[in-house]
RNA sequence: GGCCCGGUGGCUCAGCUGGUUAGAGCGCCGCCCUGUCACGGCGGAGGUCGUGGGUUCGAACCCCAUCCGGGUCGCCA
């Protein structure tokens, strides 16, 4: 019978010498320096141990057995004669006096080296995951994001909030992603669907007299992935307050995830509350996006009516929006890369020009701009040194396109960018209405659920697109956290709301059955958000892909290569749920 | 679905304007080495250059198609 360990292989110290231990772990490396001399180094979850082989047989027994395989060390306590100070058992070293193995890697090669995963090809660590999971640094994101959820957790509860879970198996929604399908066994045709968000079951929870609620809740997606969102499931920390507004949630917001950036995160300062708040239209107007990244001080100004008739094709007819950089070094090449990952990233055009030392227009597009000089020098209020970044198109085109830029410009210059920090902001004031791009028709911008500035009489009264939600995101570096509202609990006025759409009341109680039924029994004014766990786990870990802070990712197709998933299942298995698969081979 | 980047020994990458036998580091195997700690030294094995077609006297390199991976736009109320 294996002894089972008495320390951890980071566990031993100077105080230990002379005792006897017996140590688990895997067999991480051995650097063999005689025939006789080696040293074993043992790594479990907590840390690593040195073993000292001083016998001929042992190393010749060990010399058969491959790294990455579990050894069990009974040996003795010893303080090294030469010490390893960026080790935290370098003090010492254990002596074996017998070595067994407790699981045998059969592979003396590994898909890749365990200490530089990180490095290797993402198919193939998301493949061989529980190889790239025992690399130190990718535990570390684990254990952090572990870290992480619990604090979160805690302060919600220390903030009143009580934690609830709601179904997994749920209906589908008619708004918003594509949904998981699930197939009912016992209702032919019928499906449930996993939840896009807990969001109607937090809603009725208020309406249910829940005062303040809380999940980590899983959510599911059927969408395409991005570097910083993973298909098909995500978690969110999802919150609903009853008699609360807009300041109610972000109070309790500030109060909550500053403090674990702050305390985890790879910056160790985060915007103290109250965090700024800027209206959705002066973020487009001032930053070209809903989620700036305020690290970056640049901002863009409107030279439309400068620019547009300069005689430069592009801009004729268009929106002109410019960006002025001071202190703007970068090199040519720097510049040109910029443009074109400009490009790439918006799918329009950069355009620029400096106002050189000596006072004269350069580069770019200067040539258009030569006989107006005067007039652009004042009009952007330009001095010598003076880099200048266009973008134009239709107004929200040239925005969105400044606003990469903006991103870009300042990614390239250090002045202009902060460092080692964590800006919040809060964009509010989202319109409720917008003219949908296909359609040509009113849409809601956002969510349905979401309540009207100004109410029934706002609906009643104003223009339709001029009408403002309490709709608000949480931004963080760039990064949209978090979406939430004050939500629509009036059953007249979300009737009111629908109806500007074309909806009727009956379409109301069809999409949303329960939610509008419970709010006809008397419901409370209510509020919340979610911030994405997965992308505040990012930001504190800084890093780039979400993957790297996930345990079992899927890959950009939503693929589990480790697990095999999606996978094909049986004929019994699909007729139990009455499906039958359709070939997809009739599109020619 | 559109666009961009990539695919060369187990891993990471180099390979020029198409030209001899496709290289390096790490890993692996063998031998040597009595205090290593990214141990060191010597030697060795390992590649149909993602796949299919084409151009050419000749293709890792050029062209077409296709598959795979990542990024991005669409999408994500």
């Amino acid at each position: 019978m294996t002894q089972s360990r008495t320390h951890t292989c980071n566990a031993l110290r100077l105080a230990n010498v002379g005792e006897s231990v017996t140590l688990v772990g895997w067999y991480d490396n051995m650097r063999k320096v005689s025939r006789n001399l080696g040293f074993l180094i043992l790594r479990d979850f907590y840390g690593t141990t040195q073993c000292v082989i001083e016998s001929e047989e042992m190393l010749d027994a060990l010399n058969n057995v491959n790294n990455e395989s579990t050894l069990s060390v009974t040996g003795v306590v010893r303080e090294r004669s030469n010490k390893n100070p960026r080790l935290e058992t370098g003090d010492i070293e254990v002596v074996p006096t017998e070595i067994k193995v407790l699981g045998k890697c059969i592979y003396n090669e590994l898909p890749f080296e365990i200490a530089r995963s990180k490095e290797a090809d993402e198919a193939v660590r998301l493949k061989y995951r529980y190889l790239d999971l025992r690399n130190p640094a990718v535990k570390e994101k684990m254990v952090l994001r572990s870290k992480i959820i619990a604090e979160l957790r805690q302060s919600m509860i220390a903030h009143d909030f009580l934690e609830i879970t709601t179904p997994i198996l749920t209906c589908s929604s008619p708004e918003g992603a594509r949904d998981y399908l699930v197939p009912a066994r016992n209702h032919p045709g019928k499906f449930y669907a996993l939840p896009q968000a807990p969001q109607q079951f937090k809603q009725i929870l208020m309406t249910s007299g829940f005062d303040r609620y809380f999940q980590i809740a899983p959510c599911f997606r059927d969408e395409d992935a991005r570097a910083d969102r993973s298909p098909g499931e995500f978690y969110q920390m999802d919150m609903e307050m009853a008699f609360a507004s807009q300041d109610d949630v972000f109070a309790i917001i500030e109060d909550v995830i500053p403090p674990v950036f702050a305390k985890y995160g790879v910056y160790k300062k985060a915007s103290d509350a109250p965090f700024r708040r800027i209206s959705y239209r002066d973020a487009l107007a001032l930053y070209g996006s809903d989620k700036p990244d305020l690290r970056n001080d640049l901002t863009l100004q409107d030279a439309t009516s400068l620019l547009s008739d300069c005689g430069f094709a592009p801009f004729a007819q268009n929106s002109v929006q410019a960006i002025v950089v001071d202190g703007f070094t970068a090199t040519r090449k720097v510049i040109d890369k910029i443009m074109a990952d400009c490009e790439m990233i918006s799918g329009q055009k950069g355009y620029w020009f400096k106002l050189d030392e000596a006072g004269e227009l350069t580069g770019g597009i200067a040539k258009f701009l030569q006989e107006k000089k005067a007039e652009v020098i004042a009009g952007l209020s330009l001095k010598p040194g003076d880099f200048v970044g266009l973008a134009a198109g239709g107004r929200q085109t040239a925005l969105k396109t400044a606003g990469v830029l903006r991103r870009l410009l300042g990614e390239n210059c250090e002045k202009h960018m902060k460092k080692d920090c964590y800006e919040f902001c809060w964009i509010v004031d989202f319109p409720m209405y917008e003219i949908g791009e296909e359609s040509g028709e009113l849409e809601f911008c956002h969510n349905p659920f979401s309540m009207p500035q100004g109410g029934m009489e706002a609906l009643d009264g104003e223009n339709p697109l001029e009408i403002l939600a309490y709709q608000y995101d949480l931004v963080c570096n760039g990064v949209e956290l978090s979406s939430g509202a004050v939500r629509n609990h009036d059953p007249e006025i979300m009737v009111r709301a629908f109806s500007l759409v074309g909806l009727k009341e009956e379409d109301v109680k069809a999409k949303f059955p329960a939610m509008y039924n419970a709010f006809c029994y008397g419901a409370p004014p209510h509020a919340g958000i979610a911030p994405g766990v997965d992308r505040m786990i990012m930001l504190i870990a800084g890093e780039e892909s979400i993957r790297e802070i996930i345990p079992f990712p899927m890959n950009k197709n939503a693929q589990d290569v480790m697990m095999g998933a999606p996978s094909s299942v049986s004929e019994k298995q699909l007729a139990d749920v009455h499906i039958a698969i359709v070939k997809d081979d009739a599109k020619e």
